[in-house]
This record gives C-alpha cells, structure tokens and sequence, in this order.
DNA sequence: TCGGACATGTCAACCAGTTAACTTGTTGGC
DNA sequence: GCCAACAAGTTAACTGGTTGACATGTCCGA
C-alpha cells in the first residue's frame, strides 16, 4: 500500500500479471508470456516475425527463439512465404485459437468482476483507462525525456 | 490507445520506466535498475541480502549476483556481521545515498508535473493511487486465483 | 542488368531473473 | 555438549530478454 503512485502501478501490474498466471496454468496449462505469444499472434495472423515482434514490444531475436518451442507445444505453426525467400510466416493452429478463445473469455470475466466488488464503488474500467491512456499519452509527447 | 484497461496499464508502466531510464542514465549514469535497487536499499539500510531481496521482491540469488557490480561502480558497501559469520550487511556508499537525493528529486518533479498538462484536467494523483490501491487489495484477498 | 541499399531472420554473447542444490554458520532441545 | 533443524549466501542450469554481427533475399535506380 505505497503512497508512491509509480510504485502502485508496478505493485498492480505485478498482481495482475501473477493472477493471470496462475488461472492459465492451472486452468489451460500455458504461462502468462505463452498466452501473450498466442493471443497477440491470433489478433494479426498470418504474419511474419518481424511484425510479431513489433506488435509484442520486443525484438526480433526475442521472437524468432521462442518459435521452435511453441511450435513443438503444438500452438504455433510456421510456413514459407513462396513470394519471399527469407520470410516466415507465422500462424495459431486450431488449438491455439481455442485456447484464445476460451481463456480470453475467462481471463475478462475475472477481471471485470473485479469491479464488482464493493471496494471498487464508484470504480469505472472505461474511465480509468482513458485517464491511464492520457497519461501516456502526455508521456510520449513529452519525449522520451523531458 | 488500448481500450483494454490491462493492456493500458503494461503500456504504461513501460512509458514510465523507459522515461525513468533515460533520465537516470542520461544525468546521473546509472540505470532504472540500479537506482531501484540503490534506492530500495536506502531505505532499509543497513540490511543483508535476505532483506533486501524481499523489499525489492525479487530472489536472494538475483541480490547476490547484483552485488559485486554495484560494489565495483561504488554505489554499494558490503560487511561482515561480526555476531554472524554468514551475513552480509549491505549499506550505501556517501555518493550512493547523494544519488538517491537529487535523483529521487528529479524524477518527483518530472512526475508530477505530469499532471500540470492540461490533458490531465481533473487527475488528481491521490485520488488515482488510492483507486489503483483498491484495486491491488481486491486481487490480494481473492487469492491468487478466484 | 547489375550493384548497392534495405529487409528478414538467426546466431553469439551478454544481462537479469528463476529454482534447486549446496556450503556454512547458528541455535535450541535432548 | 551435541546433533538436528533452520537460516544465510552462493552457485549452476535454465529462461527469456537485449544488442550487434552476420548471411541471405528483394528491389530500385543508374
């Protein structure tokens, strides 16, 4: 219960994140990253490795190691592009749209019914997150350092 | 400009570190990282690694291997307990602690002026850190998975 | 058409975290 | 007083991220 909000939002996010985690575990039997993977790839597939990479935040390198273990685990499939010698195609099989599909699901009633709870009167998602959406955007228009 | 409320909140914190990074690293030379950690201890010196480890929140075994660095970089002091032979005592060099100050200073300022923008009309910081607050101890008392 | 610039993916080396096993020191019950 | 249990720190093996160097494929302009 800090009174630092930048140290509230890393404590929140943490317990999110934990959260999360254990419900795919031991409800669908994928880590919390794994899911992130799976999901952010179903929202843009068919894509490359590249693109992936950009829409997950991290680098290239990050997402061309984690393939060959998604694919082994059967969430993932990869094919080439016959009009680009060098470029991967990168798809969700069925499973994985599955697991999408219903954990997704999950996961955003477990959330929103975090609002219901009494401690959270007068609490609404949709204004929090345009207020947190203004902030960043304050952020970004500041510069990377202002 | 997610209108998931959690994707929001990982975008923003991630804003907020990196903006925090290049700050720190631009005119103080250390990393986001390292001022968390130098700062953390800080607060609780003089303390040992077990300590330390849980108020950063991470394991014994990640405090232990940041040690000889920061050691090395002069932000860090170690010391044996005399009354215990295994112990480490942990504690912050002068410069260290003159860090923490003018740093810790920079990155208030930088942060609530934040909200002086007229994009943040009617955010008060407060206000939000309690909501986000509220929101933790929902999640704590719901168990790790609901 | 062909050569340079760019795009794409992978690899190596590194960093920072994890858990599990281990060494070493302290302590308390018998 | 001794031994078992516990506490403290380090180490090894692993995970998943980074950057930089690299090989290879595409494409455009002279």
């Amino acid at each position: 219960m800090s009174d630092k909000l930048t140290f509230t939002l890393h404590e929140l996010v943490q317990v999110l994140d934990m959260s999360a985690d254990s419900l795919l575990t031991a409800k669908y039997g994928v880590t919390g990253s794994q899911f992130v993977f799976i999901a952010t790839l179903a929202d843009v597939e068919p894509t490359d490795v590249t693109t992936l990479a950009e829409c997950l935040g991290v680098s290239k390198a990050a997402v061309s190691k984690r393939v060959p273990g998604l694919v082994e685990a059967g969430w993932v499939t990869t094919a080439h592009d016959p009009h680009h010698g060098r470029r991967v195609v990168l798809a969700v099989t069925e499973r994985g749209r599955d697991l999408v599909d219903r954990a997704g699901r999950d996961l955003d009633a477990q959330f929103t019914a975090l609002f219901a709870h009494p401690a959270a009167e007068g609490l609404d998602p949709a204004v929090l997150n345009d207020q947190l959406n203004s902030l960043i955007s304050i952020l970004r228009q500041n510069g990377p350092l202002s």
